[in-house]
DNA sequence: TGTTTAATGTAACGAGAGCTACATAAATAC
DNA sequence: GTATTTATGTAGCTCTCGTTACATTAAACA
Protein backbone atom coordinates (compact mmCIF):
# COMPACT_ATOMS: atom_id res chain seq x y z
CA UNK A 1 0.00 0.00 0.00
CA UNK A 2 2.41 2.29 0.71
CA UNK A 3 3.31 3.52 -2.81
CA UNK A 4 6.51 6.04 -2.09
CA UNK A 5 9.22 4.17 -0.96
CA UNK A 6 11.83 6.08 0.42
CA UNK A 7 14.65 4.32 -0.91
CA UNK A 8 17.64 6.95 -0.13
CA UNK A 9 19.34 5.70 -2.81
CA UNK A 10 21.79 8.67 -4.65
CA UNK A 11 21.49 9.88 -7.46
CA UNK A 12 17.91 11.33 -9.03
CA UNK A 13 14.92 9.56 -7.95
CA UNK A 14 12.96 7.34 -10.33
CA UNK A 15 9.72 8.76 -11.94
CA UNK A 16 7.95 5.92 -12.42
CA UNK A 17 7.15 2.41 -10.35
CA UNK A 18 9.41 -0.78 -12.12
CA UNK A 19 6.76 -3.15 -11.03
CA UNK A 20 3.68 -1.32 -11.79
CA UNK A 21 5.78 -0.99 -15.00
CA UNK A 22 6.42 -5.17 -15.52
CA UNK A 23 2.68 -5.67 -14.68
CA UNK A 24 1.72 -3.20 -17.37
CA UNK A 25 4.05 -4.89 -19.56
CA UNK A 26 2.97 -8.42 -18.12
CA UNK A 27 -0.55 -7.62 -19.54
CA UNK A 28 1.13 -6.76 -22.81
CA UNK A 29 3.22 -10.21 -23.14
CA UNK A 30 0.13 -12.22 -22.29
CA UNK A 31 -2.26 -10.02 -24.70
CA UNK A 32 -0.16 -10.07 -27.90
CA UNK A 33 2.99 -12.27 -27.61
CA UNK A 34 6.32 -11.29 -27.00
CA UNK A 35 7.44 -10.62 -30.50
CA UNK A 36 4.30 -8.50 -31.46
CA UNK A 37 5.29 -6.02 -28.74
CA UNK A 38 7.73 -3.26 -29.57
CA UNK A 39 9.83 -1.57 -27.03
CA UNK A 40 8.14 1.60 -28.22
CA UNK A 41 4.53 -0.16 -27.29
CA UNK A 42 6.16 -0.77 -24.01
CA UNK A 43 7.97 2.55 -23.34
CA UNK A 44 4.35 4.23 -24.40
CA UNK A 45 2.15 1.72 -21.88
CA UNK A 46 4.43 2.40 -19.21
CA UNK A 47 5.01 6.62 -19.64
CA UNK A 48 8.88 6.19 -20.04
CA UNK A 49 11.51 6.65 -22.51
CA UNK A 50 13.88 4.64 -23.63
CA UNK A 51 16.58 5.60 -21.88
CA UNK A 52 14.47 5.16 -18.97
CA UNK A 53 13.95 1.73 -19.92
CA UNK A 54 17.03 0.18 -20.76
CA UNK A 55 18.16 2.01 -17.51
CA UNK A 56 15.56 -0.08 -15.96
CA UNK A 57 15.16 -3.54 -17.04
CA UNK A 58 18.94 -3.73 -19.47
CA UNK A 59 16.60 -4.48 -22.42
CA UNK A 60 13.18 -6.47 -23.87
CA UNK A 61 14.76 -9.98 -23.31
CA UNK A 62 15.25 -8.45 -19.34
CA UNK A 63 11.90 -7.46 -19.28
CA UNK A 64 10.30 -10.51 -20.24
CA UNK A 65 12.30 -12.33 -17.87
CA UNK A 66 10.96 -10.14 -14.85
CA UNK A 67 7.12 -10.68 -16.24
CA UNK A 68 7.40 -14.46 -16.67
CA UNK A 69 9.20 -14.31 -13.00
CA UNK A 70 5.91 -11.94 -12.30
CA UNK A 71 3.58 -14.54 -13.92
CA UNK A 72 5.02 -17.21 -12.11
CA UNK A 73 3.78 -15.94 -8.89
CA UNK A 74 0.97 -14.40 -9.71
CA UNK A 75 -0.77 -15.78 -12.85
CA UNK A 76 0.35 -19.24 -12.98
CA UNK A 77 -1.43 -22.52 -12.10
CA UNK A 78 -0.13 -23.01 -8.72
CA UNK A 79 1.04 -26.77 -9.13
CA UNK A 80 1.97 -26.91 -5.35
CA UNK A 81 -1.77 -26.70 -4.41
CA UNK A 82 -3.03 -28.96 -7.09
CA UNK A 83 -0.94 -32.29 -6.79
CA UNK A 84 -1.63 -32.82 -3.78
CA UNK A 85 -0.10 -36.25 -2.45
CA UNK A 86 -3.25 -37.30 -0.61
CA UNK A 87 -5.71 -37.50 -3.59
CA UNK A 88 -6.28 -39.90 -6.38
CA UNK A 89 -3.54 -38.48 -9.28
CA UNK A 90 -6.42 -38.37 -11.33
CA UNK A 91 -8.84 -36.58 -9.74
CA UNK A 92 -5.57 -33.83 -9.48
CA UNK A 93 -4.87 -33.82 -12.99
CA UNK A 94 -8.15 -33.32 -13.51
CA UNK A 95 -8.47 -30.18 -11.68
CA UNK A 96 -5.15 -29.31 -12.80
CA UNK A 97 -6.96 -28.97 -16.71
CA UNK A 98 -10.00 -27.14 -14.84
CA UNK A 99 -8.05 -24.79 -13.72
CA UNK A 100 -6.12 -23.92 -16.45
CA UNK A 101 -9.67 -23.62 -18.39
CA UNK A 102 -10.91 -21.20 -15.66
CA UNK A 103 -7.03 -19.14 -15.94
CA UNK A 104 -6.75 -19.27 -19.43
CA UNK A 105 -10.14 -17.84 -20.31
CA UNK A 106 -10.75 -15.58 -17.09
CA UNK A 107 -9.83 -12.97 -19.27
CA UNK A 108 -10.47 -12.35 -22.92
CA UNK A 109 -7.82 -9.77 -23.25
CA UNK A 110 -5.02 -11.96 -21.93
CA UNK A 111 -6.14 -15.51 -23.05
CA UNK A 112 -4.45 -18.61 -23.00
CA UNK A 113 -0.82 -19.62 -20.82
CA UNK A 114 1.72 -16.42 -21.34
CA UNK A 115 4.17 -19.51 -20.85
CA UNK A 116 2.48 -21.52 -23.40
CA UNK A 117 2.34 -19.54 -25.78
CA UNK A 118 5.70 -17.87 -25.30
CA UNK A 119 7.11 -21.06 -26.25
CA UNK A 120 6.57 -20.17 -29.56
CA UNK A 121 7.67 -16.80 -30.21
CA UNK A 122 10.41 -15.91 -32.86
CA UNK A 123 12.49 -14.61 -30.54
CA UNK A 124 15.62 -17.72 -29.57
CA UNK A 125 16.51 -16.02 -26.34
CA UNK A 126 13.17 -14.95 -25.13
CA UNK A 127 11.72 -18.51 -26.64
CA UNK A 128 14.43 -20.42 -24.41
CA UNK A 129 13.26 -18.62 -21.12
CA UNK A 130 9.56 -19.27 -21.75
CA UNK A 131 10.16 -22.90 -22.25
CA UNK A 132 12.56 -22.71 -19.18
CA UNK A 133 9.41 -22.18 -17.14
CA UNK A 134 7.59 -25.08 -19.44
CA UNK A 135 10.13 -27.62 -18.73
CA UNK A 136 10.13 -27.39 -15.05
CA UNK A 137 6.37 -27.36 -14.56
CA UNK A 138 6.44 -30.50 -17.17
CA UNK A 139 8.74 -32.04 -15.06
CA UNK A 140 7.19 -31.07 -12.10
CA UNK A 141 3.71 -32.79 -13.14
CA UNK A 142 5.41 -36.11 -14.19
CA UNK A 143 7.28 -36.63 -11.14
CA UNK A 144 4.22 -36.15 -9.19
CA UNK A 145 2.66 -38.90 -11.81
CA UNK A 146 5.28 -41.63 -11.50
CA UNK A 147 5.54 -41.14 -8.19
CA UNK A 148 2.20 -43.54 -8.04
CA UNK A 149 2.34 -44.45 -11.54
CA UNK A 150 5.98 -44.87 -13.10
CA UNK A 151 4.94 -46.78 -16.41
CA UNK A 152 2.06 -44.15 -17.08
CA UNK A 153 3.87 -41.05 -16.36
CA UNK A 154 5.07 -40.21 -19.41
CA UNK A 155 2.23 -41.06 -21.49
CA UNK A 156 -0.09 -39.29 -18.90
CA UNK A 157 2.50 -36.45 -18.78
CA UNK A 158 2.32 -36.39 -22.58
CA UNK A 159 -1.60 -35.95 -22.38
CA UNK A 160 -2.10 -33.64 -20.33
CA UNK A 161 0.14 -31.24 -21.40
CA UNK A 162 -1.30 -31.44 -24.88
CA UNK A 163 -4.55 -30.84 -23.34
CA UNK A 164 -3.23 -27.61 -21.72
CA UNK A 165 -1.90 -25.82 -24.89
CA UNK A 166 -4.73 -27.30 -26.36
CA UNK A 167 -6.72 -24.85 -24.24
CA UNK A 168 -4.68 -22.19 -23.94
CA UNK A 169 -4.73 -22.12 -27.83
CA UNK A 170 -8.97 -22.49 -27.94
CA UNK A 171 -8.71 -19.51 -25.21
CA UNK A 172 -6.43 -17.44 -27.50
CA UNK A 173 -9.63 -18.16 -30.80
CA UNK A 174 -12.28 -17.13 -28.28
CA UNK A 175 -13.29 -19.95 -26.35
CA UNK A 176 -14.54 -18.58 -23.04
CA UNK A 177 -13.91 -20.40 -19.10
CA UNK A 178 -17.03 -22.70 -19.62
CA UNK A 179 -16.63 -24.16 -22.81
CA UNK A 180 -12.66 -24.47 -21.92
CA UNK A 181 -13.93 -26.05 -18.85
CA UNK A 182 -16.54 -28.50 -20.73
CA UNK A 183 -13.50 -29.72 -22.81
CA UNK A 184 -10.98 -29.87 -19.69
CA UNK A 185 -13.39 -31.88 -17.89
CA UNK A 186 -13.74 -34.05 -21.13
CA UNK A 187 -10.35 -34.48 -21.19
CA UNK A 188 -10.28 -35.49 -17.26
CA UNK A 189 -12.60 -38.47 -17.97
CA UNK A 190 -9.71 -40.49 -19.69
CA UNK A 191 -7.39 -40.13 -16.77
CA UNK A 192 -10.02 -41.20 -14.60
CA UNK A 193 -9.91 -44.38 -16.07
CA UNK A 194 -6.30 -44.88 -17.61
CA UNK A 195 -5.53 -44.43 -13.87
CA UNK A 196 -7.47 -46.52 -12.13
CA UNK A 197 -4.91 -47.70 -9.46
CA UNK B 1 5.82 -35.25 -65.20
CA UNK B 2 6.12 -32.40 -68.35
CA UNK B 3 8.14 -30.37 -66.27
CA UNK B 4 8.88 -28.18 -69.66
CA UNK B 5 5.91 -26.50 -70.06
CA UNK B 6 5.91 -24.95 -73.48
CA UNK B 7 3.32 -21.54 -72.34
CA UNK B 8 3.66 -19.61 -75.52
CA UNK B 9 3.11 -16.98 -73.73
CA UNK B 10 4.53 -13.19 -74.79
CA UNK B 11 7.59 -11.69 -73.31
CA UNK B 12 10.80 -13.17 -71.35
CA UNK B 13 10.11 -16.53 -70.15
CA UNK B 14 10.13 -17.27 -66.33
CA UNK B 15 13.88 -18.81 -65.09
CA UNK B 16 12.26 -20.71 -62.38
CA UNK B 17 9.24 -22.92 -61.51
CA UNK B 18 6.24 -21.00 -59.15
CA UNK B 19 4.57 -24.45 -58.28
CA UNK B 20 8.51 -25.33 -57.08
CA UNK B 21 8.75 -21.73 -55.15
CA UNK B 22 5.26 -22.89 -53.75
CA UNK B 23 6.48 -25.87 -52.32
CA UNK B 24 9.95 -24.35 -51.05
CA UNK B 25 7.83 -21.66 -49.54
CA UNK B 26 5.45 -24.00 -48.12
CA UNK B 27 8.21 -25.90 -46.68
CA UNK B 28 9.63 -22.47 -45.00
CA UNK B 29 6.40 -21.31 -43.85
CA UNK B 30 5.98 -25.06 -42.29
CA UNK B 31 9.07 -24.85 -40.43
CA UNK B 32 9.40 -21.56 -38.84
CA UNK B 33 5.90 -19.73 -39.26
CA UNK B 34 4.78 -16.74 -41.39
CA UNK B 35 6.57 -14.25 -39.40
CA UNK B 36 9.82 -15.81 -38.86
CA UNK B 37 10.27 -15.72 -42.89
CA UNK B 38 11.47 -13.17 -44.41
CA UNK B 39 11.49 -12.39 -48.08
CA UNK B 40 14.96 -12.20 -48.46
CA UNK B 41 14.62 -16.01 -46.97
CA UNK B 42 12.22 -16.91 -49.48
CA UNK B 43 13.85 -15.10 -52.78
CA UNK B 44 17.31 -16.65 -51.28
CA UNK B 45 15.23 -20.06 -50.78
CA UNK B 46 13.84 -19.65 -54.32
CA UNK B 47 16.54 -18.65 -56.30
CA UNK B 48 15.25 -15.45 -57.57
CA UNK B 49 15.11 -11.47 -56.64
CA UNK B 50 12.75 -9.30 -55.03
CA UNK B 51 11.74 -8.22 -58.60
CA UNK B 52 10.75 -11.66 -59.72
CA UNK B 53 9.19 -12.77 -56.63
CA UNK B 54 6.86 -9.60 -56.43
CA UNK B 55 6.03 -10.21 -60.28
CA UNK B 56 4.80 -14.01 -59.79
CA UNK B 57 3.29 -13.91 -56.62
CA UNK B 58 2.49 -10.11 -55.98
CA UNK B 59 3.75 -9.91 -51.88
CA UNK B 60 4.52 -11.79 -49.52
CA UNK B 61 0.92 -12.51 -48.34
CA UNK B 62 0.09 -13.85 -51.76
CA UNK B 63 2.59 -16.33 -51.74
CA UNK B 64 1.28 -17.27 -48.34
CA UNK B 65 -2.24 -17.89 -49.52
CA UNK B 66 -0.89 -20.00 -52.55
CA UNK B 67 1.17 -22.01 -49.96
CA UNK B 68 -2.24 -22.63 -47.92
CA UNK B 69 -4.07 -23.57 -51.09
CA UNK B 70 -1.16 -26.14 -52.00
CA UNK B 71 -1.44 -27.33 -47.92
CA UNK B 72 -5.30 -27.87 -48.76
CA UNK B 73 -4.79 -30.39 -51.53
CA UNK B 74 -1.90 -31.84 -50.35
CA UNK B 75 -0.89 -31.89 -46.83
CA UNK B 76 -3.57 -31.33 -44.64
CA UNK B 77 -6.06 -33.82 -43.25
CA UNK B 78 -8.46 -35.26 -45.80
CA UNK B 79 -11.66 -34.38 -43.49
CA UNK B 80 -13.76 -35.95 -46.74
CA UNK B 81 -12.04 -39.61 -46.29
CA UNK B 82 -12.10 -39.44 -42.46
CA UNK B 83 -15.35 -38.31 -41.41
CA UNK B 84 -17.65 -41.17 -42.72
CA UNK B 85 -21.45 -41.67 -42.55
CA UNK B 86 -21.24 -45.14 -42.85
CA UNK B 87 -18.97 -45.39 -38.98
CA UNK B 88 -19.43 -44.64 -36.16
CA UNK B 89 -18.81 -40.70 -35.14
CA UNK B 90 -16.37 -41.45 -32.27
CA UNK B 91 -14.73 -43.94 -34.57
CA UNK B 92 -14.51 -41.54 -37.02
CA UNK B 93 -13.19 -38.36 -35.03
CA UNK B 94 -10.53 -40.83 -33.29
CA UNK B 95 -9.16 -41.56 -36.63
CA UNK B 96 -8.90 -38.07 -37.14
CA UNK B 97 -7.41 -37.33 -34.02
CA UNK B 98 -4.73 -40.06 -34.97
CA UNK B 99 -4.37 -38.82 -38.21
CA UNK B 100 -3.45 -35.66 -37.12
CA UNK B 101 -0.86 -37.14 -34.99
CA UNK B 102 0.55 -38.90 -37.71
CA UNK B 103 1.03 -35.97 -39.77
CA UNK B 104 1.94 -33.35 -37.27
CA UNK B 105 4.77 -35.82 -36.33
CA UNK B 106 5.55 -37.03 -39.73
CA UNK B 107 8.29 -34.26 -40.87
CA UNK B 108 10.58 -33.14 -37.60
CA UNK B 109 11.80 -30.15 -40.07
CA UNK B 110 8.03 -29.01 -40.49
CA UNK B 111 6.24 -29.80 -37.05
CA UNK B 112 2.57 -29.31 -36.43
CA UNK B 113 0.14 -28.02 -38.41
CA UNK B 114 0.95 -25.22 -40.80
CA UNK B 115 -2.85 -23.98 -40.47
CA UNK B 116 -3.24 -24.53 -36.74
CA UNK B 117 -0.29 -22.24 -36.36
CA UNK B 118 -0.80 -19.65 -38.80
CA UNK B 119 -3.84 -18.56 -36.49
CA UNK B 120 -1.35 -17.21 -34.47
CA UNK B 121 1.04 -15.13 -36.61
CA UNK B 122 1.48 -11.33 -35.74
CA UNK B 123 0.10 -10.05 -39.37
CA UNK B 124 -3.20 -9.27 -39.32
CA UNK B 125 -3.93 -10.37 -43.03
CA UNK B 126 -1.85 -13.70 -43.20
CA UNK B 127 -3.60 -14.87 -39.76
CA UNK B 128 -7.15 -14.48 -41.15
CA UNK B 129 -5.89 -16.37 -44.47
CA UNK B 130 -5.44 -19.08 -41.81
CA UNK B 131 -8.46 -18.54 -39.77
CA UNK B 132 -10.61 -18.89 -42.85
CA UNK B 133 -9.24 -22.64 -43.64
CA UNK B 134 -8.96 -23.45 -40.18
CA UNK B 135 -13.09 -22.33 -39.62
CA UNK B 136 -14.00 -24.19 -42.87
CA UNK B 137 -12.04 -27.54 -41.33
CA UNK B 138 -13.61 -26.42 -38.18
CA UNK B 139 -17.42 -25.86 -39.50
CA UNK B 140 -17.06 -29.03 -41.52
CA UNK B 141 -16.39 -31.66 -38.06
CA UNK B 142 -19.06 -30.08 -36.67
CA UNK B 143 -21.66 -30.42 -39.25
CA UNK B 144 -20.34 -34.23 -38.98
CA UNK B 145 -21.04 -34.49 -35.91
CA UNK B 146 -24.32 -32.64 -35.37
CA UNK B 147 -25.99 -35.32 -38.76
CA UNK B 148 -26.22 -37.90 -36.05
CA UNK B 149 -25.35 -36.18 -32.50
CA UNK B 150 -26.83 -32.41 -33.10
CA UNK B 151 -26.63 -32.16 -29.19
CA UNK B 152 -23.36 -32.99 -28.71
CA UNK B 153 -21.86 -31.31 -32.08
CA UNK B 154 -20.52 -28.27 -30.37
CA UNK B 155 -19.44 -29.55 -27.19
CA UNK B 156 -17.50 -32.77 -29.27
CA UNK B 157 -16.05 -29.96 -31.58
CA UNK B 158 -14.40 -28.16 -29.20
CA UNK B 159 -12.82 -30.85 -27.66
CA UNK B 160 -11.69 -31.91 -31.10
CA UNK B 161 -10.46 -28.87 -32.23
CA UNK B 162 -8.81 -28.35 -28.80
CA UNK B 163 -7.02 -31.77 -28.71
CA UNK B 164 -5.84 -31.09 -32.66
CA UNK B 165 -4.62 -27.79 -31.74
CA UNK B 166 -2.57 -29.44 -28.41
CA UNK B 167 -1.04 -32.06 -30.63
CA UNK B 168 0.21 -29.15 -33.59
CA UNK B 169 1.66 -27.47 -30.56
CA UNK B 170 3.28 -30.77 -29.02
CA UNK B 171 4.59 -31.61 -32.10
CA UNK B 172 6.53 -28.35 -32.46
CA UNK B 173 7.74 -29.04 -29.06
CA UNK B 174 9.57 -31.94 -30.04
CA UNK B 175 7.16 -34.98 -29.38
CA UNK B 176 7.28 -37.75 -32.16
CA UNK B 177 4.70 -39.12 -34.20
CA UNK B 178 4.31 -42.34 -31.69
CA UNK B 179 3.82 -40.31 -28.60
CA UNK B 180 1.36 -37.63 -30.26
CA UNK B 181 -0.53 -40.87 -31.60
CA UNK B 182 -0.85 -42.20 -28.04
CA UNK B 183 -2.25 -38.95 -26.74
CA UNK B 184 -4.41 -39.12 -29.81
CA UNK B 185 -5.78 -42.67 -28.36
CA UNK B 186 -6.28 -41.34 -24.93
CA UNK B 187 -8.20 -38.07 -26.22
CA UNK B 188 -9.87 -40.49 -28.81
CA UNK B 189 -11.60 -42.91 -25.69
CA UNK B 190 -13.48 -39.74 -24.62
CA UNK B 191 -15.47 -39.53 -27.70
CA UNK B 192 -16.08 -43.91 -27.91
CA UNK B 193 -18.07 -43.36 -24.26
CA UNK B 194 -19.31 -40.05 -25.07
CA UNK B 195 -21.26 -40.62 -27.97
CA UNK B 196 -22.97 -43.59 -27.03
CA UNK B 197 -25.84 -43.75 -29.93
C1' DT C 1 27.90 24.98 -1.38
C1' DG C 2 30.11 21.91 -4.35
C1' DT C 3 30.68 17.10 -5.70
C1' DT C 4 28.94 12.80 -6.81
C1' DT C 5 25.46 9.65 -8.45
C1' DA C 6 21.72 8.21 -11.06
C1' DA C 7 17.51 8.94 -13.93
C1' DT C 8 15.60 11.77 -17.60
C1' DG C 9 14.56 13.71 -22.47
C1' DT C 10 16.17 14.57 -27.17
C1' DA C 11 17.81 12.63 -30.92
C1' DA C 12 19.66 9.35 -33.57
C1' DC C 13 22.15 4.97 -34.74
C1' DG C 14 22.65 0.45 -37.56
C1' DA C 15 20.15 -3.48 -39.05
C1' DG C 16 16.56 -5.64 -41.21
C1' DA C 17 11.84 -5.61 -42.65
C1' DG C 18 8.65 -5.42 -47.04
C1' DC C 19 8.72 -3.51 -51.30
C1' DT C 20 9.84 -0.88 -55.86
C1' DA C 21 12.13 2.33 -59.84
C1' DC C 22 14.68 1.62 -63.53
C1' DA C 23 17.38 -0.07 -67.05
C1' DT C 24 18.41 -4.52 -69.36
C1' DA C 25 17.65 -9.12 -71.36
C1' DA C 26 14.94 -12.53 -73.84
C1' DA C 27 11.10 -14.16 -75.79
C1' DT C 28 6.84 -13.47 -79.40
C1' DA C 29 4.25 -10.63 -82.99
C1' DC C 30 4.30 -7.88 -87.03
C1' DG D 1 14.51 -6.40 -88.67
C1' DT D 2 11.53 -3.68 -85.60
C1' DA D 3 8.25 -3.26 -82.07
C1' DT D 4 6.06 -5.23 -78.15
C1' DT D 5 5.81 -7.79 -74.02
C1' DT D 6 7.45 -9.82 -69.95
C1' DA D 7 11.04 -11.29 -66.65
C1' DT D 8 15.47 -10.21 -64.70
C1' DG D 9 19.34 -7.86 -61.91
C1' DT D 10 21.10 -3.80 -59.54
C1' DA D 11 20.29 -0.77 -56.32
C1' DG D 12 17.81 1.57 -53.17
C1' DC D 13 13.45 3.24 -51.07
C1' DT D 14 10.71 3.92 -46.52
C1' DC D 15 9.54 2.15 -42.20
C1' DT D 16 10.10 0.05 -37.85
C1' DC D 17 12.89 -2.62 -34.96
C1' DG D 18 15.98 -2.79 -30.61
C1' DT D 19 19.27 0.04 -28.75
C1' DT D 20 22.40 3.99 -27.37
C1' DA D 21 25.29 8.89 -27.04
C1' DC D 22 24.89 12.84 -24.89
C1' DA D 23 23.63 16.63 -22.36
C1' DT D 24 20.49 17.78 -18.51
C1' DT D 25 18.02 17.36 -14.17
C1' DA D 26 17.35 16.00 -9.41
C1' DA D 27 18.48 13.79 -5.59
C1' DA D 28 22.21 12.33 -1.54
C1' DC D 29 26.83 13.02 0.30
C1' DA D 30 30.93 15.86 1.72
Amino acid sequence: MNDTKKDQTRGRPRRFNPDKAVATAQNLFHARGYDAVSVADLTRAIGIKPPSFYAAFGNKIGLYARVLDRYAENGAIALTDLLRDDRPVADCLTDLLEEAAHQYGANPDAPGCLVLEGRRCDDAEARAAACAFYHGAEDRIRAFVARRHPQAADRVTDFVVTVMAGLSSSAREGHDAERLRTTARMAGKVLSEDLVS
